[in-house]
DNA sequence: GCAATAATTCGATATTTATCGAAATATCAA
DNA sequence: TTGATATTTCGATAAATATCGAATTATTGC
């Protein structure tokens, strides 16, 4: 859960991953649309590959990077758990709501 | 969505949320149960208010603090969004496996 | 008003991190 | 092999950050 949160927390990262969510790129192509120097992106690549948010598959002289998209959900698994079991007053209320819409 | 990541990115504020999602609670309390010092606590909670991510209740000489859960939403939106937008091939995969489900 | 309690702000520090230019590594093409 | 291209690694640096002890602010109860 670490090295995701921490994958996630920069905005050029953020952005790497958004590009990536509409096609694979290389990491010339990433440096190309961002703001960065290749140094920069090829440290960003290496932080996101490790929270496995991004593959790299090699081609030739190139090297591809892909989307993860599993360890996405496992966050927001995370997340969902913050907002699932929440207080046992709002449990409650929600299981009487549900009551009220169920019998007769 | 920076301050956001930039408040989920912590152990500490993370266990922060999981301990306000059982129950809303007083910084000396969240203090006593993580192990960092009572300015550090302040500083997280100062963060995760930044974000939005709790709410600070006064009651006389302490302040309790409660978890929101609609910028969790938020989050999870913006992760959703990456799985689902995802590459025309899959997308056009998606389709046709819809269709065939669909007609006789 | 005054002592006690809750919490924050202040100042300092050590660590992490994003960034770059230069050098190194790896692959292709001729 | 040699030159060209893609990408990473290295070294350095400036900025951000988590943490703490001490001092400060705010509120309660006597």
């Amino acid at each position: 859960m670490n090295s995701l949160f921490k994958a996630l927390n920069d905005p050029t990262r953020r952005q790497i991953l958004e590009m990536l969510r509409v096609q694979s790129l290389t990491a010339g192509e990433i440096a190309d649309a961002c703001q960065v120097g290749k140094p920069t992106v090829s440290h960003h690549l290496d932080i996101l590959r490790q929270a496995e948010l991004v593959e790299e598959e090699r081609q030739g002289q190139f090297r591809r990077y892909h989307l993860n998209t599993s360890v996405v959900e496992d966050v927001m698994v995370w997340l969902g758990g913050l907002i699932e079991a929440t207080k046992p007053a709002i449990k409650k209320a929600a299981a009487k709501k549900l009551k009220a819409r169920t019998s007769p």
